[in-house]
DNA sequence: TTGAAAGCGATACCAT
DNA sequence: ATGGTATCGCTTTCAA
């Protein structure tokens, strides 16, 4: 079922059915007969032919590690927000340990498939940030890429971020501070770590190796595991930590509800902050202290940096950051 | 950079080219030249014009109202586990009041961009199931569509599902039972509140509009406001309802939440019920008792499914249906 | 093995 | 306003 059919049952020539039907300068009564004809038939154009010939597609792809992620989720609403009704349509598309790495989409969706891709890895390879550096279509990257490689990018320093929380916590007294964190192979994870060991240092506080786990995944379920962990280690009989910094909210989530599961206080025997500032986690009982990784805002300014580049191709590139923002909550003690 | 450019860099022919690259017959010597060119180059394919040429993209569109609802996540997870490595790549379009109608997706996406829909959407629409009939390409609906539309679909019922759990806390003695649906104008929020209403006949327990209420949409900030205005209808001295059945997790937590808030004690004041069985449910504070909706199980189905049209396009229509199943936690009061 | 050329389906230029 | 036709970039017959 192609235009040419339509064209055929209307009784004109295709130029004449596809203007009628994308409605440029056609006789009413063209555009009726080819109207009644196409939808006779079922016609429903190939979007495909169409971007072909157009050069564009008028859809952005926004590929994230994880969807389920609400961090992820916050970003994705700002830039379907911020791109509205006449923007262009973005798609997801989940780049995890299992649905194919970032180098396999930008090369499936480089070119045709969208105008533009908002990329946000969590695990930094040497082959993407090449391939992005020689990126068939517009890009900008939501989080960190080296200096090397001239690509738009937004990030926000969430060790930086770690380390506001740790501080956080010390300035209230603790002092045995834990560290969930997520997986120690990738960026984030690598990160946070620094900025933990680093809240400790400036703090005068010993680091103990017995205090900081990974978790498998930035996901509640990994954080649970995790934190059984955490808490089986060693002998004691009393707790060996007063608090626990997670590297994001659902870690913190899982945390408290080991926590509590296992007869502690939160935060009265143990305090526990968070990473990503979500409605989930403030929701939680005890709502969760956390700090802002501005999701939202980093999305939105992700599709106008995407929108500014389509405008002008050969504008400079250009790298924003964002700062971190505490948000205290009941998880930690409240307000001080 | 098309593939011509890298013909003539390479001092062959486009056929000999295009033969190099996707990996037909073509000599050592011949391949060499091309990939290097290639390299050189920075030649990326363009995925529209080979998807015009093949008749296929390989691609399969997932769309849902809100891919923030963990319900939609546990779905994606799993089409994306089925289809595996060897299979299409699935990306995922939000079709919600702000981004585009599922009408507009169907129409954008039809041809050429995916080969494949599967489509679950909230609200039904006369135009969409019309569309769905003369559907372009094969899809499959998670979720209800009248049975003269001739799609293959994978449905639950939900208002089964909140019955399960309506007719749970009566079991426990619960007789005043609160209700916080989804938004009215939603296929699940209608079937429901049927749901709902119909446990409580069964009970023999008399209706009470004040003690219905819905969210503006099956969020965490929707439950919260929905469940303030809740606690707050009428003058009472003690409180009206002794459970909430919520109409998923996310408003259950909300529920939870505010009720926690206003120093009421869940389970023992107040009782809550989700629906849905999400990860978040079983980490939240109280676990959440929830009736699972089999999202991941539904999700594999409707890969399979749609894997099977792609074989067998003039196969029967095939309509599979699941139970909803629950999962009593510590909400309601745990384990009887 | 290689190259020339047809064609996927739509759009837009150029005549009429 | 309408029709014929070249064209988007690629794959694939068909000959050589």
């Amino acid at each position: 079922m192609t235009l040419v059919d339509v064209a055929a049952q209307a009784g004109v020539s295709v130029s004449s059915a596809s203007r009628a039907l994308t409605d440029k300068s056609a006789s009413v009564d063209v555009r009726e007969r080819v109207q009644l004809a196409a939808r006779e038939l079922g016609y429903v154009p190939d979007s495909t032919a169409r971007s072909l010939k157009l050069g564009a597609s008028r859809q952005v792809l926004f590929a994230v590690d994880d969807i389920g992620n609400p961090n992820y989720v916050a970003m994705l609403r700002a830039i379907e927000r911020t791109f509205g009704y006449t923007g262009p349509r973005v798609s997801v598309a989940t780049v995890g340990r299992d649905s194919g790495t970032p180098v396999d989409l930008v090369e499936a969706v480089s070119r045709g498939r969208a105008d533009g891709l908002i990329l946000s890895p969590i695990r930094r390879s040497s082959l993407l940030e090449e391939r992005l550096s020689s990126s068939a279509i517009p890009t900008v990257v939501i989080g960190s890429v080296s200096e090397s490689v001239q690509v738009d990018s937004v990030r926000i320093d969430s060790g930086k971020a770690i380390a506001i929380a740790a501080e956080h916590l010390i300035a209230r007294g603790r002092r045995r501070i834990a560290f969930i964190n997520g997986p120690s192979d990738t960026n984030p994870g690598e990160v946070r770590a620094r900025g933990f060991a680093q809240s400790l240092r400036v703090a005068g506080i010993a680091a103990d190796p017995m205090l900081e786990i990974s978790a498998a995944d930035f996901t509640v379920g990994a954080g649970v595991v995790a934190a059984h962990a955490l808490f089986e280690r060693g002998n004691y009989t009393e707790l060996p930590f007063d608090a626990i910094v997670a590297a994001n909210d659902l870690l913190a989530m899982a945390a408290i509800n080991v926590a509590v599961g296992r007869g502690f206080r939160v935060p009265d025997d143990v305090a526990v902050t968070g990473l990503d500032d979500t409605e989930l986690g403030s929701v939680f009982i005890p709502s969760i202290t956390s700090v802002s990784l501005r999701a939202a805002e980093r999305g939105a300014r992700a599709a106008q940096m995407l929108e500014a580049r389509f405008q002008h191709p050969q504008r400079p590139i250009e790298r924003v950051a964002f700062e971190p923002e505490l948000h205290v909550r009941a998880s930690c003690g409240g307000a001080l």
